[in-house]
DNA sequence: TCCTCTGTGCTG
DNA sequence: TCCCAGCACAGAGGAC
């Protein structure tokens, strides 16, 4: 192999930062100042430099007063506009990024940047290096050839001599022939009057060269001859304006100094932090020198061994790659202290043996704990290929959670750079760089391929979070608590959960959606007769500007953000109210199209090939400390609605079973009860009341048998707003009664519940205290927006902090229960969902009203409160049927 | 073309 | 200004 000719990356500044300036509109800082090109050039250069790799790279600028090259044609560039001043401004800071990114710029006084830019390309390309010019402009065609490449930075294409033939319709030598004719504005090329790219193409096409078009003449049309003919030298004088020159004297160059450097990561950090370029500060945070990371690939089954011998913790990641809907295990990453991995291959394609994969469950079916950053991914992958599933097991983003449950995102990504000061390579990231099963190609060398650093790390990182976190969270025995007794039981039994999916009755969807259209179509039609016009329904613009502009019906409401016409529900209500029959018609239209895009039509793409639907619980996202689900939400199925409650039915049972349905009955005013201590809360719950109607009785002083709808109906709002924190002004709206009865209703109520406005005070107090409320079972949530001097931040902070106790509490119960129930059902039975005060369980139809029974009493005797807790169980051959 | 934000609406 | 906690769809427009 001769040896591989080193490459040299030639960005051309301005163009670059001209385009950004361009692309990017709009652009400031807080402080107003433009920062749109030094983003666009920054991610330009970045893309460079991590797709690329380049040897060497350098920047040419113009230096200002840079002379015309040929100072012949007094037009050239003469009236060239001048940079625009939002764009001047930025140069410095353009600068001190390159300085950042250790670039050099280079620019010769008096020499125009593109002729710079061509001798250098020559002049490296002679001495041995591989040239890439970055720039958009298309000029420099030209020069691509032998050891000259150009990378369009706008289209981010690498062209050669064939790419460019490709892109320019012609070869590189003939580019100035057709920029002779064709001109070029943005430098003040004049070409020839008339004669455009499509002209000047075909000319130099046909007769091969300027020269050539000139001797046949004779053959154009007349009209075309015509403008040759008066512009001849105008035409010869674009040529040499167009040629870029590669003779300039720069002998003494040395290309060794353009060698690529390290970033100075404090210096990004500091001018990125001054633009506000918020990802590009988390991207280059200034890190500690970096530890030296031994990350080996595993050839034998005894390799394995010797890692983890004596070792009693073991952090793992499986990696898998998604085929036809299953996901294979490809290889595996240990690490059993920082800084340390082995990797190794599963599946044959990647290297893997017989003997590596038994090794490997081996360790598996070992008394270690094992150790991941979500963990019950790595039990799925596990699960998913019939491998055994190890019993002890940590969780490091689960750890993170407990500690901090309110973070935006407990990702592996985001816990390393919060506790680690470290950046882990995203999967996404690395396959587009490295194919996957590189994985085998380099095995026995010292040099890690991108996806080998990345398998690596999974693991070290998890192990090193490991050991940050783990004290930290044994310090606060209440955390350790909702962490060994509360979090981690439930991991496997979420797993289990996932895996046995629910049964989707798809036939039923697909008819009801098929109907469904037709209902839409009609809506459509009738729709659009009344509004005068067709349009796009289902964009509020649009469907604002219908309204308001056009049909002119009065303004209630703007939206939020961007003031725009509000077209929410409440807002078409009551414009329907009134008789208009668009509005009216609108909210079927909302209704029908939503429960067909976002269910009917959704869910049965999502079966999988056992024909059930597979959610994921995610067990470190609610600041509260509740689940959540996605792909798909099985927590927001419809039930309000009579229509939406319909797709209910297609949630369904296997032969000779039924679901059944538990939920608790008011767990949170129970709750609320029972730590507020309230008595007359308590002892309606006790005696087993109408909890609305008695709340009701209290605040109107009218005895439980005498009150009207509405007194009850206010009791319920204000119930549950509490809960909320709810204010006068919602009340009233919520009721439709004025903002000083909504007050008086909730004086009332909290005259009859003193010791409820007692709970809110203490909790505020404690909040403000310490920055935090906690749970019954200590879960805390941090408030940190609790002094903000903002009304609105500050009011917000406040109903988190009131809420969440009892929000949490709730959850705290529903995880118990769940994992008391998974222990006591045994095989009887199998919880398929869980719905934030509900459980879903599918069962044998012969065992139903036995497991019923079992279920009910482990839920309400999961944890004695002051109150009694009630569960309500229901069971059917669907969730329609299992909700009475 | 892909990604992010916004408006809207579904659940407890 | 105004109700806690989620997730997802669809449109619009930004970013490349």
């Amino acid at each position: 192999m001769p040896p591989k000719r080193p490459t040299l990356f030639l960005v051309d500044g301005s163009n670059n930062v001209y385009r950004a300036y361009f692309a990017i509109r709009n652009l400031t800082n807080s402080a107003g100042l433009a920062t749109n090109a030094v983003y666009g050039f920054t991610q330009t250069l970045k893309k460079l430099l991590k797709d690329f790799e380049p040897d060497c790279i350098a920047v040419a600028f113009d230096i200002s007063g840079a002379k015309t090259r040929h100072e012949a044609f007094a037009d050239y560039k003469k009236d060239r506009r001048p940079m625009p001043d939002d764009l001047a401004i930025q140069l410095p800071l353009v600068n001190e990024v390159l300085e950042g990114f250790g670039i050099p710029v280079i620019g010769v006084q008096d020499w125009e940047a593109d002729d710079l830019l061509g001798t250098l390309a020559c002049v490296a390309r002679d001495r041995g290096y591989d040239v890439v010019l970055a720039t958009s402009d298309k000029d420099f065609f030209q020069l691509v050839g032998d050891g000259i490449k150009l990378f369009h930075t706008g289209r981010e294409v690498l062209y050669d001599a064939n790419g460019v033939a490709g892109a320019f319709g012609l070869p590189p030598e003939k580019v100035v022939d057709v920029m002779a004719i064709w001109g070029d504005a943005i430098d003040n090329i004049p070409g020839v009057p008339g004669i455009g790219e499509k002209g000047a193409k075909a000319l130099i096409t046909e007769y091969g060269s300027l020269e050539g078009v000139y001797e046949n003449l004779d053959k154009l049309k007349p009209a075309q001859r015509k403008k040759l003919d008066e512009n001849r030298d105008k035409a010869f004088m674009s040529r040499e304006l167009a040629r870029i020159k590669c003779d300039l004297p720069v002998d003494d160059i040395d290309f060794e100094k353009l060698k690529r450097q390290e970033p100075d990561r404090a210096k990004l950090h500091d001018v990125f932090s001054r633009l506000e370029f918020a990802s590009l500060m988390q991207e280059f945070l200034p890190q500690a020198p970096p530890v030296e990371r031994e990350y080996r690939i595993a050839a034998t089954a005894g390799e394995v061994r010797d890692f983890i011998a004596g070792a009693t913790e073991v952090a793992i990641w499986f990696e898998s790659v998604t085929a036809d809907g299953h996901d294979d295990l490809l290889a595996a990453s240990l690490s059993t202290k920082q800084a340390e991995s082995l990797i190794v291959p599963i599946a044959s394609s990647a290297g893997g043996t017989a003997e590596l994969r038994e090794a490997l469950q081996e360790m598996l079916r070992s008394d270690r704990l094992f150790v991941a950053h979500d963990i019950k991914l790595q039990l799925r992958r596990l699960a998913a290929n019939h491998w055994p599933l190890p019993a002890r097991i940590a969780d490091t983003m689960i750890m993170s959670y407990v500690i901090n449950p309110g973070l935006p995102s407990h990702a592996l990504g985001n816990v390393a750079r919060d506790r680690l000061k470290q950046d882990v390579e995203s999967r996404k990231d690395v396959v587009e760089t490295a194919p996957l099963f590189a994985l085998d190609h380099e095995i026995g060398s010292t040099a890690l391929s991108p996806y080998q650093q990345y398998l690596g790390e999974k693991s070290d990182v998890a192990m090193a979070l490991k050991e940050v976190l783990a004290p930290e969270l044994g310090r606060e025995p209440a955390l350790t608590d909702i962490y060994d007794r509360i979090e981690m039981p439930l991991v496997p039994v979420l797993q289990r959960m996932e895996a046995r999916g629910i049964k989707i009755d798809t036939g039923l969807l697909r008819e009801s959606s098929n109907n469904m259209a037709q209902q839409l179509a009609k809506l459509e039609t009738e729709i659009y007769a009344e509004a005068g016009m067709e349009f796009n329904i289902n964009s509020p613009q649009q469907l604002g500007q219908i309204l308001f502009e056009k049909l002119q019906y009065p303004v209630s409401k703007k939206t939020k953000g961007t003031k725009a016409f509000s077209t929410s529900v409440d807002v078409l209500q009551e414009l329907a109210s009134h008789g208009f029959a668009v509005p009216r018609l609108i909210l079927s239209h909302r209704e029908l199209h939503k429960l067909k895009s976002t269910y009917i039509d959704a869910l049965p793409q999502l079966v999988a090939a056992d024909g059930r639907v597979h959610t994921s619980f995610n067990q470190a996202v609610a600041a509260t400390g509740r689940l959540s689900s996605s792909d798909p939400n099985l927590q927001n199925i419809p039930i309000r609605t009579e229509l939406g409650r319909e797709i209910r039915k297609a949630f369904i049972a296997e032969e000779g079973n039924v679901l059944l349905a538990a939920d608790y009955s008011q767990v949170e005013l129970r709750i609320l009860a029972h730590i507020s201590q309230d008595p007359d809360l308590i002892e309606t719950f006790q005696r087993g009341a109408d909890i609305h109607r008695a709340t009701a009785s209290k605040m109107f002083n009218v005895p439980e048998d005498q009150l009207t709808h509405d007194q009850r109906r206010a009791a319920k709002t204000i119930n549950f707003g509490v809960l909320y924190g709810m204010s006068a002004f919602r009340l009233s709206n919520e009721l439709n009664i004025p903002t000083s009865q909504a007050k008086d209703f909730i004086d009332a109520y909290f005259g009859r519940y003193p010791k409820i406005q007692e709970y809110l005070d203490r909790t505020l107090e404690e909040a403000r205290r310490s920055g935090k409320v906690t749970t019954l079972f200590g879960r805390v949530r941090y408030i940190p927006e609790i002094h903000n001097k903002s009304f609105t931040v500050r009011g917000n902070a406040e109903r988190m902090a009131t809420n969440a106790p009892i929000q949490g509490t709730a959850a705290d119960i529903l995880k118990l229960a769940m994992i008391a129930l998974d222990e006591r059902l045994e095989n009887a039975a199998q919880m398929l969902l869980t719905v934030h005060d509900e459980i879903v369980i599918e069962v044998p139809e012969t065992r139903a009203a036995d497991v019923a029974g079992i279920v009910k009493e482990t839920m309400e005797n999961i944890f004695p409160l002051a109150v009694p807790l009630k569960v309500d169980a229901h069971y059917g051959r669907s969730w329609f049927d299992a909700k009475e």
